[in-house]
DNA sequence: ACACACTCAGTGCTTTCGGTTCGAT
DNA sequence: AAGCACTGAGTGTGT
């Protein structure tokens, strides 16, 4: 089938598609578009990674909107919701219109009902149901890219229990599901009522096999000599091989520091490979690394890309991550170390794609656990650019004949599993059975029950009794905790109820804030980042050895600061996870007490990135609480607003006032005080060399400041930097690069 | 002859992939 | 369970 032949869609995109050298459609494409994709039919497809899917995803939604509906395009990842709207953009030039919306991010300007496409994360998409975004109610298409994560066990509730929303509210609501390759897309399809396009049809060839011994054997039976180096290294002899190809490699491994010393040891075989220019480009971008952040991990991973390998997990910051994967996109950067982050990921595709682990530590399981076939799969399908390379190659590496057997039997002949609904669980229930009932969406046991039953959970089980038994424990304990009434039948949620279904946190965290709050009338930051760590909704720090010791020291010292009592030291489970929020706290209050970067990654054992995690987790957190303290009518509410703000700025409280100021982060802040620049009515009156000596002789950036801060007159033009404004306490001053850590991410 | 660098084997240590969500500025 | 980091002994190299 051809482009060209295609109706109903907009003016002007079919030669849009043709100019873009887009003229015969896949055979997968062809299948849905057979299947009425462009007639408003709903399809799942479950087709290869890179075979296609986002173009069935756009011939869905150009044609409704051609028929004056609107789409909705929901991904799995923040990174991916930007990265899927600039696609959508080239369709601006036929007047449509695209919005993004994710925890972090909304696209600005008019309201995002007046978009015809809308791109968003699944939690932000049942965020925005519980909050009464009502131009949900005009939708006609929602895509739901990488649709097999409803089989996570944390996420895919949500977009679970989302998409079946969608669709009671919508009654004749598209769906169009894109998965990767799963076992059972079938059920998939008869959930959703739609048509199912099942293929495994690739554009370019995927070659899979296993390396064992002195060479590769391959999936078709065929074998390649390839011996390991002299160092008996296979990953090495591969990325070898590969770099005399001029290719590069994408290397899976199941740790962090797994991926550090793979990098660290890659670069080796990379940095002979690269030409003049080629390393000239490596330097700026390995500049650009160490400027994001001082940490070991930034330098680390800038001494790698200097010689043309990187590494890459979520202990990086975001700059971090977009440097390395453009890096490697634009083939500056040869070889990759990554953990599953990238599998799942932004678009990084690459000519070889070698799976070295593929075990990974389970604590729950006592030892080390084989990956999901789906997991190991994805990985594999990262390998061979479309338009550059002849095909793809995934390796996997064995160490001896048993275990080569074993790994074609286990990944390479092997069906990815099925997926199956982890609905019916209580974390997951809690949150969304008190949703449902706040948005007015249920009102008695009953109706409750009859929406579940929409849920793919209903479609997948024999024992229609386990959701009721786990819906009703639910229902207990929300009643329990006051956030949802009885009547008779009847179900409704408290005013307390609403707020926490709106607020997005888990009721669990909610009912702990709450006890927490009222059970301490003057809270201390560190008593109250505590309470916010303890909750269900920020991940714990664990402990490493020597860890335990130091924090039940501290748990006595500051014992009086807490929010609530502490555990037994005897009941061990309770106690551990009392004391890794405690770890957490404690990174905090160092963080609020203006520690540097690199202190605190050293101290806690962590990256710049997760540094940012716990940061964003722990203001969204305690503004939640602050919300609830001033529904409650708590008289801590004011404590909670200071402690918030000082998360979010990274500050001690005198610096509030300052560091609220655009283009002043902590440390502007702390040397603009430090030059007797108090607050900023001291900033607006101030002589301009001292603010021009406290941001380091900057004249733009004092310029901008002055002007945020509403200076009548904030040109530097003529004025000389004091400096002694700008001396630091500590004897080495830190890059200026620092400056603004506060402000991304 | 000596200081320093590197390699290697042995031990034990640590690990434990990833991540969304508020609201207002 | 397994690889990495660390340690200390042994070897090599340059002055």
């Amino acid at each position: 089938m051809r482009v060209s032949e295609l109706s109903g869609l907009p003016a002007g995109v079919t030669e849009h598609f043709a100019s873009e050298g887009i003229e015969e459609l896949y055979p997968p494409q062809a299948e849905a578009v057979e299947a009425g994709v462009t007639d408003g039919e709903s399809v799942v497809a479950s087709v290869p990674t890179a075979s296609g899917k986002t173009f069935i995803a756009e011939l869905a939604m150009l044609s409704a909107i051609e028929r004056g509906g609107t789409a909705l395009y929901i991904v799995p990842l923040r990174a991916l919701a930007g990265e899927k709207a600039r696609e959508f953009e080239a369709f601006e030039e036929f007047g449509l219109s695209v919005g993004v919306t994710t925890g972090n991010y909304e696209s600005e300007g008019d309201w995002l009902g007046s978009r015809d496409i809308i791109v968003a994360t699944s939690e932000k998409v049942d965020s925005l149901v519980r909050n009464g975004a009502d131009w949900v109610d005009d939708l006609s298409c929602v895509v739901s890219d990488e649709v097999h994560l409803v089989d996570d066990r944390h996420r895919g509730p949500t977009l679970e229990v989302t998409l079946a929303k969608l669709r009671q509210r919508v009654p004749d609501l598209q769906v169009v599901a894109l998965s990767a390759t799963v076992g059972n897309a079938d059920e998939l399809a008869d959930w959703l009522d739609a048509a199912l396009v099942d293929s495994t049809w690739r554009p370019i060839d995927l070659r899979t096999g296993v390396h064992y011994g002195s060479a590769a054997h391959f999936d078709d039976g065929s074998q390649r000599e390839l011996p390991a180096d002299s160092a008996g290294s296979q990953t090495a002899a591969v990325v070898e091989e590969t770099l005399d190809e001029d290719g590069s490699t994408l290397v899976f491994v199941n740790s962090r520091r797994n991926a550090e010393a793979a990098a660290r040891r890659l670069s080796e075989n990379t940095r002979g490979h690269l030409t003049t220019e080629e390393r000239e480009a490596l330097a700026d971008v390995a500049d650009e690394i160490r400027d994001v952040s001082d940490t070991d991990t930034s330098s680390d991973l800038a001494d790698a890309v200097e010689r043309g390998a990187a590494f890459h997990h979520a202990g990086l910051a975001r700059d971090h991550r977009t440097l390395v994967e453009e890096a490697f996109r634009d083939r500056l950067v040869k070889v990759v170390a990554a953990t599953p982050t990238l599998a799942a990921g932004v678009n990084t595709p690459s000519r070889r794609v070698v799976v070295r682990d593929w075990r990974r530590y389970d604590g729950t399981a006592g030892g080390m656990q084989p990956l999901d076939v789906l997991e190991v799969h994805q990985m594999f399908g990262r390998a061979g650019r479309p338009g550059l390379d002849p095909y793809g190659e995934a390796l996997l590496l064995a160490k001896n004949h048993d275990e080569m057997e074993e790994l074609f039997d286990r990944y390479i002949y092997a069906e990815p599993e099925p997926v199956r609904s982890k609905l019916a669980a209580e974390p997951a229930l809690r949150t969304h059975v008190l949703a449902t009932i706040a948005t007015g969406f249920a009102t008695t046991r009953e109706s409750l029950l009859e929406f579940l039953d929409s849920t793919l959970y209903a479609s997948q089980t024999d024992d229609s009794d386990r959701l009721a038994e786990v819906t009703d424990d639910v229902l207990d304990y929300l009643v329990a905790n006051d956030f949802v009434e009885r009547h008779g039948d009847a179900l409704s949620a408290t005013s307390a109820g609403h707020l926490v279904s709106r607020l997005y946190i888990d009721p669990m965290s909610a009912a702990e804030i709450i006890h927490g709050l009222e059970a301490e009338e003057e809270p201390t930051a560190l008593g109250l980042y505590h309470l916010v760590s303890r909750t269900p909704d920020m991940y714990e720090l664990y402990l490493r050895s020597g860890d335990r010791e130091e924090y039940t020291e501290l748990a006595y010292e500051r014992e009086e600061e807490f929010c609530g009592s502490m555990p037994s030291e005897f009941d061990d489970n309770a106690f551990e996870d009392w004391l890794s929020a405690l770890k957490t706290a404690k990174l905090l209050e160092d963080w609020t007490e203006e520690l540097d970067e690199d202190r605190l990654a050293e101290q806690y054992g962590v990256g710049p990135g997760d540094i940012r995690g716990k940061v964003e987790t722990a203001e969204w957190l305690l503004g939640a609480a602050e919300r609830l303290a001033g529904d409650l009518g708590l008289e801590n509410a004011i404590e909670v607003r200071k402690a918030r703000q000082r998360v979010e700025y990274g500050v001690r409280e005198e610096l509030l006032d300052l560091a609220g100021v655009r283009n002043v982060g902590r440390k502007r802040a702390r040397r603009l005080y430090r030059a007797g620049i108090e607050d900023r009515t001291d900033l607006r009156d101030a002589e301009k060399s001292t603010v021009l000596g406290a941001v380091r002789g900057r004249r733009k950036t004092a310029e901008s400041i002055l002007e945020n801060v509403g200076h009548p007159n904030p040109s530097m033009t003529d004025v000389d930097a004091d400096d002694d404004a700008a001396a630091d306490t500590e004897a080495d001053g830190e890059p200026e690069g620092q400056a603004t850590f506060g402000d991304f991410g």
